[in-house]
RNA sequence: GCGUCUGUAGCUCAGUGGAUAGAGCGUUGGACUCCGACUCCAAAGGCCGCAGGUUCAAAUCCUGUCAGACGCACCA
C-alpha cells in the first residue's frame, strides 16, 4: 500500500484507516494529504475524526458544505465505522465503538508495560547532556529542571527504541574554582568545610563575591589560581579534588532520592587535555582571530557576538570546553543527536559554538540541539548562588516526603513500606510539578503550590494508579483477555478508551518536541477520565462478564498510567 | 541600543490555522452505611496584552506596538 506508515507509531491508526477510505473518493489527493487534513473534533458529540472540507473547496470548485454532503453518501459501509455525518462543511466520522474498544483494550492488555513503546530508534545513539550541577555549589530548585527534563527525555528515547547516553557534564572546571581557592585561603577552614559540606563552600563563595565588590584584586587572584590549575599546580589541584569529592557526595544523595542515574560523569575537567588540539584545529582552519589579547572566532557575519576561545591570560572558557566535548562525543558515541538541556539564558552561547562547529566543517553541526527551559524565580527574585538566594532541592524533597508521610499516617497508617512510598510520592510531586508546564515558561517557586497534592499533581496520578491496582487486587482473578467489548457501552468508558488510544501519539509528540510536559498533561487527562468512570460505574459487580469487561478497562488504565509515570521519571506504587 | 523568549479566567497553566477557547488551584454549593474522598459533581469567572494584515477560517501565521524575563568578550 503506502510507505508512510511511520508518521505514527500507533498500531491502530484511525486517521490512517479513514485516510485510506477517503483516498478512494477524493482522487485529486493522496492518502497522505488527506491524513494531514484529518483532525480530532473538539467535542465527542461531533464525532471521533473529522475532515474539514474547506481546503478541498478550491480544488474541487464546490462549496465545503456541498463536498461534505456528497462525500457522506459515498463512504462505503465499514464495520469499524458506525456512521458518517456532514455538518456545515465538516465530514464527521463516528467510530464503531465496540470494535474500537476491543482493538484498543486488546492492544494494551497484550503490550502491557510495552504499550506505547516502539523500535523506531533502533541502533541510533542519542547523547543527552543534563543536570550538570556546578561543583561546590548547592543543588537547588533551579537545577532540578535540567535534571528532570533530561531524565524524562532519556526514558522517552529509550522507550522508543533509541540508545540514549545520559551525560552529567559536571561543572568541575573553570574560574569559579580560582575564586573558591582564594576564598578558602582567606576565610575558610578545613574543619568547617568537612562538617558543613557544600553549604560551607557556598558560604565562602558568597563571601568572596561580597569582598570582591570592595577589592577587585581578589578577582585577579582567582584568575591566577585557575591558570595554576590549568598548568597542573599540585596545591591547586589537590584543593580542587577535595571540593569535588565533597560536592559529589552530596549530589549523589540527591540523585538517589530522585532515583536518577547517568551513563557518564565526564565533566568539564575531563576535556582539559582535549582542548589544545581543538585550539590548534581552529587555528589551522583559520577561524581564530586575536582581539584585545584574547583569541576569538568572529561571528559578525552571522549577526552574533564573537565566540571567545582563549582568554588573554591563556586559559580556556566554557565554549572551548563545549566544542572539545562535542567533538569527543561525536567520536565516542557516533550520536544521531546530541541534546543539551540547559537554561534559556544560554541560548546565545549555544548558537555561537554550534556555528563554530559548522565553520569547522563538521556536517553534524545540525545534530546538536539546545533544549532550553525557563528560569525558576522565588517571590519574583531570581535564584542565584552568588547572593545565597536559593531554595535547596534537598529541603524541598524532605518537606514533600514528610508531608506525604503525614497524609499516609492519617489515611492509611498500616501501609507497609510507608517510608519508601512517601519518598516515591513526595519526590513524584516535585518532579511532576516541574514537568507540568511547557519547559520554556519561567516558573515562580511557591511552597504552597509545591506541597498542595490536590488536582493536577503527581500524587493525584499515582493515587489513581494505586486505586486501579486496588480494584484488580480485589478482583482476585486475572482479567480474561477475551472480554466482551459490547458491555462497555457508556460514554465514560468510551472516553477512557479514546484517551488510552492517544498514548503512543503523545509519546511521539513528546519526543519530537523534546517536551516531557506533553506526557505529564496526558496522564492528568487519563486519570481524570478514569476517575469519572470510576465514580459513575461500579466495577466489582456480580455479573461476571460485565465485571471482567470493566476490569479489562481498569487493567489497561493501570498499565498506561504506569508507563507514562515511568516516562517522566516517577514511580508507580501499587499501594499508597 | 540590538537579539531571543513569554503575555489566554482572580492565580498557575493547556490549547497540531478550523466547529461553542479548556483544565487545576482558589471561591461558593453539593456527593462518603457504597469498589480507597490525595476522589467526584455543579456554579461563578474570558475584548486570548493592543493595533493592523494574510486567510473561506487566527489565541494560533506576518508586521508593528506595549509589558515582563533573559542575553549581548575574557563567568558558566
Amino acid at each position: 500500500m503506502n510507505n508512510f506508515k511511520l508518521r505514527s507509531i500507533n498500531m491502530l491508526d484511525i486517521k490512517q484507516m479513514i485516510a485510506e477510505i477517503l483516498e478512494e473518493k477524493i482522487s485529486s489527493l493522496s492518502s497522505e494529504d488527506i491524513y494531514n487534513m484529518l483532525e480530532y473534533p473538539p467535542d465527542d458529540k461531533m464525532g471521533d475524526v473529522a475532515l474539514p472540507c474547506f481546503k478541498l473547496s478550491r480544488i474541487l470548485r464546490k462549496s465545503p458544505v456541498q463536498i461534505a454532503e456528497e462525500l457522506v453518501n459515498e463512504i462505503p459501509a465499514n464495520p469499524r465505522i458506525e456512521k458518517v455525518e456532514a455538518v456545515s462543511g465538516y465530514l464527521n466520522f463516528f467510530l464503531d465503538k465496540v470494535s474500537f474498544i476491543e482493538d484498543v483494550l486488546s492492544t494494551v492488555l497484550k503490550e502491557q508495560d510495552r504499550y506505547g513503546a516502539s523500535n523506531i530508534g533502533k541502533g541510533k545513539n542519542i547523547v543527552i547532556d543534563y543536570s550538570a550541577p556546578n561543583i561546590a555549589k548547592p543543588f537547588h530548585i533551579g537545577h532540578l529542571r535540567s535534571t528532570a527534563i533530561g531524565n524524562s527525555l532519556y526514558k522517552i528515547f529509550k522507550f522508543l527504541g533509541y540508545n540514549p547516553v545520559g551525560v552529567n557534564h559536571l561543572g568541575d572546571w573553570g574560574t569559579q574554582f580560582g575564586k573558591l581557592i582564594v576564598a578558602y585561603k582567606e576565610w575558610g577552614s578545613k574543619e568547617a568545610i568537612e562538617n558543613g559540606g557544600i553549604k560551607e563552600l557556598m558560604a565562602i563563595y558568597v563571601k568572596f563575591h561580597e569582598e570582591a565588590e570592595k577589592d577587585p584584586s581578589l578577582e585577579d587572584q582567582a584568575r591566577e589560581w585557575f591558570v595554576k590549575m590549568e598548568k597542573g599546580d599540585p596545591e591547586a589541584l589537590e584543593l580542587w579534588q577535595w571540593f569535588k569529592d565533597i560536592s559529589l557526595k552530596e549530589f549523589n544523595k540527591v540523585y538517589d532520592l530522585l532515583d536518577i542515574t547517568f551513563d557518564s560523569y565526564a565533566g568539564e575537567s575531563f576535556y582539559e587535555d582535549k582542548m589544545p588540539a581543538v585550539i590548534e584545529e581552529l587555528k589551522e582552519k583559520n577561524l581564530l582571530t586575536e582581539s584585545e589579547g584574547a583569541l576569538i572566532v568572529d561571528l559578525e557575519e552571522y549577526n552574533m557576538p564573537p565566540c571567545l576561545i582563549v582568554k588573554k591570560d591563556g586559559s580556556t572558557l566554557y565554549a572551548t570546553r563545549d566544542i572539545a566535548a562535542a567533538i569527543y562525543r561525536k567520536n565516542t558515541y557516533d550520536f544521531e543527536k546530541c541534546i543539551y538541556v540547559t537554561g534559556a539564558a544560554q541560548s546565545l552561547h549555544f548558537n555561537q559554538w554550534f556555528k563554530v562547529i559548522e565553520l569547522m566543517g563538521y556536517d553534524w553541526h545540525d545534530q546538536l540541539i539546545h533544549v532550553p527551559f525557563g528560569i525558576v524565580s522565588l517571590g519574583g527574585e531570581k535564584l542565584a548562588t552568588r547572593t545565597g538566594k536559593v531554595v535547596l532541592l534537598e529541603d524541598i524533597l524532605d518537606q514533600a516526603i514528610n508531608k506525604t508521610l503525614e497524609i499516609i499516617n492519617q489515611k492509611n497508617p498500616n501501609l507497609e513500606n510507608k517510608e519508601e512510598v512517601a519518598r516515591q510520592m513526595g519526590v513524584g510531586a516535585v518532579i511532576f510539578s516541574d514537568l507540568s508546564n511547557n519547559r520554556i515558561k519561567d516558573v515562580s517557586f511557591s511552597w504552597e503550590e509545591m506541597l498542595n497534592f490536590d488536582g493536577e499533581t503527581g500524587p493525584y496520578v499515582q493515587y489513581t494508579h494505586a486505586r486501579a491496582c486496588s480494584l484488580l487486587r480485589r478482583a482476585e482473578k486475572e482479567v480474561d483477555p477475551n472480554f466482551d467489548a459490547k458491555l462497555l457501552s457508556t460514554y465514560e468508558e468510551f472516553k477512557v478508551v479514546k484517551t488510552l488510544y492517544l498514548f503512543p501519539d503523545k509519546i511521539m509528540a513528546a519526543m519530537k518536541e523534546l517536551e516531557p510536559s506533553i506526557i505529564t498533561r496526558y496522564l492528568v487527562d487519563l486519570a481524570q477520565d478514569f476517575n469519572r468512570f470510576y465514580h459513575e460505574h461500579p466495577i466489582l459487580v456480580e455479573d461476571d462478564t460485565l465485571r471482567n469487561a470493566r476490569l479489562a478497562l481498569v487493567s489497561a488504565v493501570r498499565d498506561t498510567l504506569k508507563n507514562g509515570l515511568q516516562l517522566i521519571g516517577l514511580s508507580a506504587p501499587e499501594r499508597v
